[in-house]
DNA sequence: CGATGACTTGACTTCGCTCAAAGACAGTGG
DNA sequence: CCACTGTCTTTGAGCGAAGTCAAGTCATCG
């Protein structure tokens, strides 16, 4: 019974050993390799605890909708939530997932620019811009690190965009496939954890539906990665999964 | 003899008027309208003009190549540079065109995202990653105006997503000079200067050239823009000319 | 256990891609 | 000043992949 998953909590559940709100990236000076590094200090985030507040949310509730009054910034604690923005003609575009230690809240002229909502169970801290603002103010080492941190945002929607202009839709799965493993703790696995529905998929790939379910069997009888349930894929053959990926 | 275009000199040739490099955002805070804002300081720029040199280039000439060390961060005074990655199968992909006022210099992990190339005769300000790093440990406030430019990137970027998941050529195209038109001056004029060239516009809209010269033709059969010459556009129908943009 | 939403599969259409070849432009050197 | 040359652009024909529409299955939650 392959399918059997718990209760569709996610994995994405990291335990976050300190309290106060974490944030994560890859730095862009130099390193010695592209490892996601810590960018707070304990003092940062008990600093950023007390001036947040912590809240729970069951999957599919809405944070905020686009167009609203953007009167706050949030960074996650555990869960994951996705960023769409409903296009005219009904069509709906995913500008982005964010996991835990991801931080939210893009605003353009005091307005949100995305709808934001739950797909897991997810718990978050609510930041008041204005409180944000004000720490940003006395100390610039926070701003350095969130300027790494949208440093790295900027990054991520590049790679997307890469992604959403690929013409093959078994091409663009695999990419995204290999950002979902990006997210895992223990990277030399080869299970994958897809929290979010086909739906969802589609919307961020930039396809259609029934086109996520067709690359997913081809992928399937390729060889390359099986699906087990809807949640699950396993990859099979990581070469030919790389050569996908690289492919355009 | 209206395809008589003096030298390829573009209109994105703001005159700065104070010395030192200037940098230019929608604010993300509360405004009456989204209009661009100069975000730095009269003493500010002084600063940044101190740990800068000033470089002239020509058309075409590559400023640095993705993968290279990243030394350095660029603010543009005038000129149109691109920004691309070339991909293993021998496609480019531009993930954008940055104009006056525009800072660049994306790195991960001590190297450059993409390559970046200029498109007109451009006079940009080098600044040492370090310097400039030095300096926003000291000024809070400098900050807090990068950040406000990053996350206008960051919109951006969502934006241009949004453009190449569209599966219409012409829809992208009018995507395409939409964004040229904000670049302008004069808002409320209906010609828009055109510096790139028909393939770099392909390798934006990641589409083929000749799919960007068919919908430049469909537009203009449709009464909607009318192309005169390479590197000019008049909106025609500006109703019509929304009416695409909005259409996905 | 039943209902609602998510997923899968098939048939047909449309649109952009590829390949190929001809036309227009801009910068060069005579 | 002009012809030249390489690059950029335009146009055409045929192919393939994803979109749409429609019907049916599965699973998840109350």
């Amino acid at each position: 019974m392959p399918a059997a998953r718990a209760k569709r909590e996610s994995p994405f559940t990291f335990h976050v050993p300190e309290p106060g709100p974490s944030l994560r990236a890859i730095p862009s000076g130099m390193a010695p390799n592209k490892d996601f590094v810590r960018l707070l200090s304990k003092p940062q985030k008990l600093a950023l605890a007390g001036i947040a507040t912590r809240e729970s949310l069951p999957a599919r509730a809405v944070i905020y909708r686009a167009d609203s009054v953007a009167e706050h910034v949030f960074i996650i604690e555990r869960g994951v939530v996705k960023s769409f923005r409903d296009l005219p003609s009904g069509k709906r575009r995913i500008a982005a997932f964010w996991y835990a230690e991801d931080i939210f809240g893009l605003a353009e002229a005091g307005r949100y620019v995305n709808t934001l909502q739950t797909i897991t169970p997810t718990s978050l801290y609510r930041l008041r811009r204005d409180g944000l603002m004000e720490m940003l103010q006395r100390d610039p080492e926070l701003d350095i690190q969130l300027i790494c941190k949208m440093a790295h945002e900027i990054r991520a929607a590049y790679r997307h965009t890469i992604l959403v202009a690929r013409r093959d839709a078994p091409g663009r799965m695999v990419m995204f496939l290999r950002t979902l493993m990006e997210q895992r703790h223990d990277t030399n696995s080869d299970t994958i954890d897809i929290p979010m529905t086909r739906s969802d998929i589609a919307a961020y790939l930039g396809i259609s539906l029934e086109a996520v379910v067709r690359a997913c069997h081809k992928l399937e009888k390729a060889g390359v990665v099986d699906f087990v349930g809807r949640h699950t894929a396993h990859v099979r053959n990581h070469a030919q999964f790389e050569k996908i990926a690289a492919a355009l």
